[in-house]
DNA sequence: GACACGTGGAA
DNA sequence: TTTCCAAGTGT
């Protein structure tokens, strides 16, 4: 192939860094500031979620926590209402405990270096390489999603096992540019989101088809390769639903795990709920089987038992467990998981 | 090293 | 409707 330059030398960043400029995302609410704190909340909330996911809710955030030392004052549970909804709710506590960490041990500032920021909750390889890159211009690999669907293909190298991470690693570091590693980085993952996509990728505009292998065999569907499918758990929880008309009974969730540091509706895990019901001095009315309650990584499946209480007795007893009422005009905002969100919603209409 | 961890959107 | 997957990290 007459164009087909080297693609391990220069003529790859310079390639990628052209195309940037021209083609490239630069209106993205992150892409304004140098601050680090704005840098690493969108990064953390970027993991595993796509763009237009993200900005409302990195835009409330921030009106809500403009800077590290907000973040750090504020309770845990004020970070997960502006959390809820987003998913991977880890992400919100580490984010938490990261702000505090910084403005405890850290005067409230960033470290520049990769190696450094690392080394706090919630921050990888990747994420610690683009606070680097995009926060103080530092020469760092980022490998997220994108990064990696744009070398699998260009190089047709596999991804998933382990060796082939740590080969995708090596060779995005092989490929960083001496200089504009902010356009470069930024650059690879506009490139793989925009034009070097999962599906149907826009081979003819991309600055790197000559070089590469993926286009050249006909593999782009095939790399990087598929994740293999894995059987799905099914999950059954008896719940209860309490209320008293204008009031829920919400439990706090243990802080970790599914739905770690949430409210949800109260677990009846090792006792039935006829009997949980008893011992609080409950009526059980009826039940009620809801199926699914999420999709795709999780089958659960709600059994509610709907109940009447004397509420008096229920918010005495059970107050020093992490048990709370949430007035059911308080809901859209509270720290609650979506399925759950939803459930109270539609039974106040 | 495998698995858990959420949600919304696309095919 | 079902399946897949997206700016990954922690255990």
């Amino acid at each position: 192939m007459a164009d087909a330059w080297p693609a391990t030398g220069p003529g790859f960043s310079i390639r990628v860094i052209a195309w940037q400029r021209v083609h490239g995302r630069h209106d993205l609410p992150w892409q304004q500031t140098f601050d680090p704190y704005r840098i690493w909340l969108s990064e953390i909330m970027l993991q595993q979620t796509q763009v237009p996911t993200v900005i409302p809710y990195y835009t409330r955030f921030l009106a809500r926590f403009p800077t590290l030392a907000a973040l750090a004052e504020a309770s845990l549970e004020s970070v997960l209402e502006l959390w809820s909804g987003l998913g991977y709710y880890a992400r919100a506590r580490n984010l938490h405990r990261c702000a505090q960490i910084l403005v405890a041990e850290r005067a409230g500032r960033f470290s520049a270096d990769p190696g450094e920021t690392a080394a706090l909750p919630g921050i990888g390889r990747s994420t610690a390489a683009a606070i680097s890159v995009f926060a103080f211009g530092r020469r760092a690999t980022v490998l997220d999603g994108n990064v990696k669907r744009v070398l699998a293909r260009c190089f047709g190298v596999a991804s998933g096992a382990a060796r082939d991470e740590r080969a995708l690693w090596a060779l995005a570091e092989t490929l960083l540019p001496e200089n504009d590693i902010e356009a470069y980085t930024q650059g690879m993952m506009d490139l793989g989101a925009t034009v070097c996509r999962r599906h149907h990728p826009a081979c003819d505009v991309c600055p790197l088809q000559a070089a590469c292998i993926a286009r050249r065999q006909g593999r782009q569907a095939e790399l990087p390769s598929p994740a293999p499918r894995k059987v799905l758990p099914e999950r059954v929880s008896s719940v209860l639903l309490l209320s008293d008309g204008c009031r829920v009974f919400l439990e706090r969730r243990p802080p970790s795990g599914l739905w770690g540091g949430l409210l949800s509706l109260p677990e009846a895990l090792s006792e039935s709920a006829a009997s949980f019901a008893r011992r609080q001095g409950c009526r059980l009315l009826g039940t009620q089987a809801l199926s699914p309650m999420t999709h795709a990584f999780t089958h659960f499946r709600l059994i509610l038992q709907i109940l009447r209480c004397d509420v008096e007795v229920i918010s005495l007893q059970v107050r020093e467990h992490g048990y709370e009422w949430l007035l059911l005009d308080d809901l859209a905002g509270a720290a609650l998981p979506t399925p759950i969100k939803k459930l109270l919603l539609s039974l106040g209409r």
